[in-house]
Order: C-alpha cells, then structure tokens, then sequence
DNA sequence: TCCTAACCGAGACGGTACGTCGCGTCTTAGG
DNA sequence: CCTAAGACGCGACGTACCGTCTCGGTTAGGA
C-alpha cells in the first residue's frame, strides 16, 4: 500500500532510537527536578542518573526546559482532565478544580512551574510549547465548562471568558508560586464560590 | 545630646560602607535586569558596569536574587502605594490597581518576578525575604481596602480576606506570567467588577 | 598481534586526548615562564594564549608547578646528556658540566628553577616529581662517569658518591640562585678541577 | 647640644612607633613562616595573628618578602657567627660550618630559603638586601677563614676564593633545598674534608 | 553476508560565570 | 603621627555547567 510505503520510506535507515534511553532520560529528569528544582539540577546529573550521552540528549531534546517540560508532561499525561458535567456551573467547576489543586500541591510541582514560567518571559518559543502543553488544555476543559453554564443560562452570554479563566486559575497559581497560604480544598470551595458568584450576577 | 552620642558610638570602628558604591551596584543591576533579564546576567557583568569588585557585591548581597530584590525595590519605592479613600469598594481598587497593573506592565519586569518566584521556591530564607518587600506591603494595602468596606456595610464581616486577596491579585500575576492576554486597562476594570461581584454578593 | 590487540582494548573509550592542545599548552607555558617567571604568571594567562581551557588545563596538571616542569622537561628533552667517555676523570666532567652549566645560564632558567625548588618544599608529591624528572637523570649520569673513575683507579673505590655529586653540582646551583657571580665557564673549570682535586687525593 | 638637638629635631613629631607592634608583627610572621612556608602565608593572616592592621605593616614593610627577611633576621641575629680560630683551616671550617649546617636543618628553615631565593630572581633589590643580610656575612666569615689558611701557608695565595666559597657553601645548599639526603654532622665532615682536599692541593 | 547509516556511551574540548581569597590602598575613629 | 578596623578595586584562583565534538561500539535495513 502507498501509505504503508510511505511509512517504510519514513523509517529512518540505521539504528532506530533507544525508548529505553528515552524513558530513562525523562524519568532521571523527573526524579531530579522534583528533588532539586530546575536551576539546580545540570545536563550532566541528567545524564549521569539515566546512564546516557549528554550527545544523546541533546539530540532529542534542545533545551533543559524542553525536557522538563516533557518530563513533567508525561507525569500528567496520567492526570488527563476527566469528562464531568454535572449539570450546575458550581459542580462542574468543583469537579474540574479540586482534583487538579490536590495534585499540583501534592507534590513540589511549585518550583518546577516558577522555573518554567521564568523561562518563558525570555524564550518566545519555549513559551508557546509551555502554553500548548500545560496551558491551553486546561483553559479549553474549563472554557466548556462556561459555555455549557452560558447555554444553561446560568451566566450571561457576553462573559469574558478569557478573563474568567483567568480569575479562575489566577488564585490558584498565586497561592502555589507565592507560597503564602495553603492551597487546600478549603480555598478551593471558596475560590468556585466567588468565581460563580462574580459571573452570576451580572456586571454594574 | 545623649542619643547622639550613643549612635556615635555604635558607627563601626574601620572605614564606612562607601555609599556611591551601593548605589552604583543597584543601579547597575537595575538596567542589566530590565535589559536581560535575571538569569543572562552575571555578577561580573554587574561588577564591571558598576565599576565595583565582585567581592564588593558579595560583601553585602548574598545572592544574585537578594540584590535584585534591593535593585528593583529601590526602585519602585518611589511608586509608593497612596492613600485613596473613594467612599466604595469599586473605586478603592480601581485607585489601588489601575496604576499597579500599569506600572508592572509598563517595563518588563515579568522576566524578573518571574525570576525571583522561581527562587522563592527552593530558598525559604529568600522567600520571606521577598514576601516582606514585595508582597506583603500591597497585601496589606487592599485589605486595609476591604476593612474599610466591611465597615461600610458593603462586604460580608465574615469574609476570607486572603481568600479575597488571592482573587484580586491572582489573575493579574497571571496575565504577566503567562503572557496570554494583554494587562491593560480593561482587564483590570473586569477584573475589579468581578471581584466586587463575587464579594458583595452573599456566597450561597 | 596479540600485543596490538590488547593496546586496542585498552584505549580509553571517549574522546581522545587533544595532542594539539597539550602542546600548545606547553608551549604558551614556556613562552610565559622565561618572560615573566613563574610567580607572576596565571593559568589564565596560559589558557589564553594557548587558545584553551582552564579546566583543560587542571584536566590534566594539577598545579602550575607540575604544568611548569612538563613544559621545561619538554625543552630540555632535547638537551639529552650525551654519551662522552674521555678517558679521565676531568675531561668526563668537563664534557657533562660545560655544556650544562652554559645551558642553564643562558637562559632566565634560575627563576624556573627557584620557584620550583620553593614548591618542593611543601610539597612532597611534586618534590618527587622534581627529582625524577630533573635532579636524578644528571646525578645518575655524572654518578656513572664516578664509577669509571673508580674503575680507572683515578679515585678512591669507597667515595661517597652523594657527597662527591653534591660537592660537584652545589656549587653552580649556588651561584644560579644566588646570582652573587657569573656562571661562566671559567667557573666551571675550577670547579671541577676542584672536584677532581678533592676526590683523587686520599682524604687524610 | 648641637648634635642633641639635631637629634631631637629628628624625632618625629607624633605618637612614635609602636614597638610592641613590630615585635608582635615579626612573631607572627615567624610562627606562620614555619609553620605553613612563605607562599601559603597572607599578609591578613599576619596582620590577624598580630592584632595589627594591615596599613601597618606595609607602612613599615614593602613586602612580605622584605617582612620575611626581617623575621628569620631577627631569629637568626642571636646565631652569631662566632670567633673560631683553631689553627687549621679543616679545624676552622667544622667550627664554622658545624653549627650552622645545624641551625639550618634543626628548622623547616629549607622552605624560607626556598621562597626568598625565588624573590630574589626577579626583584633586584630585594636580592641586594637578601645578600647583605644573610649571605654576605657568612661569606666573609668564611673568606677570613680561607685568609688565615693562606697566611699559614696551607692553601696558595692565589686561591679563587669566590669560587672556594661556592664549592664550601654550595653543597649545604644543595642538601638543604633538594632535599635528597639528610644533611648531618656525616655530610658536614665530609664536605668540608672535601674542601681543604681540593685546595691544599695544587690544581693541575 | 556484508555495507552503511544512524544511533549509543563515554568523555575531552573551548567557553563563561561562579564564589573566594589575597593583594595593596583607602578612609574612618581613636590613642 | 601612629594604630585598629575594615571596606575598596583588582586580579587570579579552581570548579561547575554549558553545548559541541570526536572516539569505539551497536543495531538495524538495504545491497
């Protein structure tokens, strides 16, 4: 078949790459920045821990940032944002939420985002995969949500969706980079409840 | 005069800290910050430019983020939050907000928050640090806000101040992190309407 | 060959070392060493010149003193002590110290050779590699040109073959060290005829 | 008095030197001169040590060379050579050598040596002020020694005495720096029976 | 069954910046 | 005028990473 040929041809001819390599990289990098955040952590400790050729990760993956990028990704790839619609702009935002608080606090995710985040402000390119990869697909569970509580009825159809997922998320993400205050389920409800609160009643 | 005499006699015993020294060294960080960012810059480029030794520097920053901390505060001391009292919530932030959301936009100091977040997050003794000059003055300021509308009748007596604080300052940290949208006028003027929206109206 | 085969299986696995590198090295320490004396110049100098790395350099000498005596063994490598049997005692001694002592007092060698004596002083690793590299060969040969004037019957069979070496050499180190006259080959003349003189009488 | 007043007028007007200052300068130069040897020695290490001020010492001291020199002076002033006229130039030479080839390996005085002959390489003045302190007076000494001998008839009158001096002292030195083998009372016997060898008989 | 391309590890390379140390000078207060 | 304390500009230190490069060796498809 032409397709099937075309697949063929596409196969690079020598050695194929090693996923063992791959995954041993990736998981070094976790390990890494998890236990020493991303400024701390060199090419050379990855390397060493996953028992690869910095040659060989630089080949794959052009910056440190990109690879922890991709690290930190297939750790969440697990936490995919589950379908959850039930049926009141509250619940939904309760389900959609609560789970994804408990698990960047879980563990000390907060220093691999900061990180990621500074790189952004001076790597346009890096910025747009951060944003494809951690940002946008949030954004888009959650803009669904408001769309159905539009088509509900529930909040005004001329809401500034950018604006509310940014008074969302805003909250959340300054309680994990500043660090001053828990990020429980307790502000989790509180912060739903204000942001419900805030669309719901219409503007002055 | 008693007092005096007493400091006289606390002033150090060798050869005082040289002034124009300091400033030079804040100044110098200062632009090499706002030009390049906090993590393409060195402390030898710093030194050059201020036409300081390194061990200078060290001698009284203990680390490239505690100087940029100096360097940036110093700078916007002048930005003094002012007194404003316009007799409602709504006009209270908008006095306290539109201004900040202006200043932090105006030059690119998302790069250096950035920065320091992502230092905060493995350096405790820099994050509070960082909290007492950076965070905890404009904190106090809108709550001071919030009192004032709780005695006014407009707001709940019972309501989550830090709660309300996070929703207030969240979405701004985080249009300037994450770049997505612009911070401009009509995002703080939303922003505002919708925290007051979500505080006047009792949560359910 | 099995021998080859072998030779093969050891070569180290990565990238092999720099040949050019390592005498451009050599050479940029030479070069400095003669200009300005080894005090007063910097591994930084060196790797500068050389068009190398510091960390090259450490790599593979762990001091500018151990750095100093490849470079000057690798120039007096070629000033290989010649092979000359005179027939006596005097003329063998003659033919080795001539051409030495002229050798090392035409160039700015006595700085070379006191900052390196200074460091063996407190550092008996080096101080070993001193003696093999630069005291034992010459001692060994003028030991051996001892032996056949033993065997000549020229001097006694139980000389002291140390105290007859440092009663030979002592007096050109002083006097290059010292500086306090010049090393010139009339020096060298009454010297060994002192030598000669001390070792052919029988000592009372 | 003219001269008395001459005198006082010489006094300097202010507060006089500290004595207690100097003695506790040059201690403290001693005690880290052989302890650690002159290179690994600071002069703030000196100035700790003595509870001076650093402005201090190089008020009275151009350099830590000239520093050291004044320290092992000052401990060496009490080893005065000593009248030794025996009537023989081999009984002179063990009454002279003897004691001092004694004093200078009793002590890690080789390290000291070391590092001032170094100095003297390319400091000319500190290499005149080197002889005049602790060369030249022993090289006299000696030279009367050698006078004393000629005077008797032992050696011939147009003896080299420069050269006699070196083939003396050189050997000691040789010992004492290169560190190959002890200088004892052994070696000291020896060399000196050497000498009057090489000089009572009459060179070919 | 070879050939050859692309992979892999190991590790040396030229750089840049690090944070520290020592130098010799200076600027204070005080004896 | 001297002394102590100690900050200053300067320059070198030895180390850590960076991203690149050369090796020998491995693993596949194509000839």
């Amino acid at each position: 078949m032409a397709t099937q040929g075309t697949i063929e041809h596409l196969r690079r001819r020598g050695r194929p790459r090693s996923e063992s390599s791959r995954r041993a990289i990736l998981r070094a990098a976790s390990e890494l920045l998890l236990e020493h955040g991303l400024s701390s952590i060199s090419m050379d400790a990855v390397a060493e821990r996953a028992r690869a050729s910095k040659a060989t990760i630089y080949r794959w993956w052009p910056s440190k940032e990109l690879l922890t990028l991709d690290a930190i990704f297939s750790e969440w790839a697990t936490l995919a944002p589950e379908r959850c619609d039930t049926g009141s702009l509250t619940g939904d935002l309760h389900a959609l939420m609560l789970p994804w608080a408990r698990a960047i606090s879980a563990r000390p995710y907060a220093r691999v985002i900061a990180a990621l985040l500074a790189k952004v402000q001076s790597d346009p390119d890096f910025g747009r995969e951060y944003h494809a990869r951690l940002v946008r697909p949030r954004r888009a569970h959650a803009a669904t949500v408001f769309a159905m509580a539009i088509e509900r009825g529930e909040i005004a159809p001329d809401t500034d969706i950018e604006a509310a997922l940014d008074l969302l998320y805003g909250p959340f993400y300054l309680r994990l980079l500043q660090g001053h205050a828990a990020l429980d389920d307790r502000f989790t409800h509180t912060t739903v409840d204000h942001v419900v609160a805030a669309l719901t009643r219409p503007l002055t």
